[in-house]
DNA sequence: TATTGACTTGGAGCTAACTCCAAGTTGTAA
DNA sequence: TTACAACTTGGAGTTAGCTCCAAGTCAATA
């Protein structure tokens, strides 16, 4: 699979690809004989995982870490372990703050559409407005 | 309240709080005689959204059309409220993306915990590794 | 085989969101 | 009333994560 294709499949740029790669996001990248970059299945869920962390805000220095821990075999085992449990808590209290925000939307918009409908706007409790 | 009790309240900096006045994620905080912030329980209010919403990823840039709004008065109700409701489905998707992560994170570990107790390593599947 | 468009690398540049700094002011404690 | 920590402002610097660029190479087509 080309460069080109794996950007349509995912909708990543080109670039972007490129600098997982250069930065360790993800191993080298197969390529053919004239040295341009040719996906196998391998590098292509590599690709699929990073960016599936990175859209979860995992930092790509943890992406690194990880890809680094692989690269040396068995003996990380544990380590790699840790970091997708640590990775894993990290996500779950991003989680939390962004239910609480939630919250604070639903309110504020249920309060704005009563006022739309009603014409009044009737601030009256523990909020800025 | 001074600025240090509410960086101290919110786990936040000063530097972080005078940047928020400065662009207008929060409009302009209550002063002494003197010219020293004096937050209000209104301005510990905006701050305390501002902090929560930029903890769900919202970026900057959309806070500060909202107090822009805000400012603007009764006649951008509309404005606001769309504005929230937009802000509640970028929040929404991103929470679905956190989802996947977390089940992809979840088969890792439960893959790593068997390694660890087996002694064996069988990534036989879909997988990267 | 010559052209043309997509690919390569290394390095520089950009944007968002802080974070730090310098020079000056305020206000509490001795 | 003087010292001194904590505050003020405007502006510059930093970091993460891309994004763009130049100069050159590869490969499909005319």
């Amino acid at each position: 699979m080309t460069i080109k294709e794996v950007c349509e499949k995912y909708d990543i740029t080109p670039d972007t690809l490129r600098y997982y790669e250069r930065v360790g996001v993800i191993p080298t990248v197969t390529r053919t004989a004239g040295g341009i970059r040719d996906y196998q299945e391998t590098d292509i869920a590599w690709v699929e995982n990073a960016i599936c962390f990175r859209d979860a805000g995992m930092p790509v220095e943890m992406l690194i870490e990880y890809v680094k821990l692989f690269q040396e075999g068995d003996k990380t085992i544990d380590a790699r372990a840790n970091l997708l449990k640590e990775a894993r808590e990290t996500i779950v209290e991003a989680k939390k703050k962004y239910d609480i925000a939630l919250a604070k939307l639903d309110y504020k918009i249920r309060r704005y559409e009563i006022a739309q409908k009603t014409g009044v706007l009737s601030w009256d409790d523990c909020e800025e407005e």
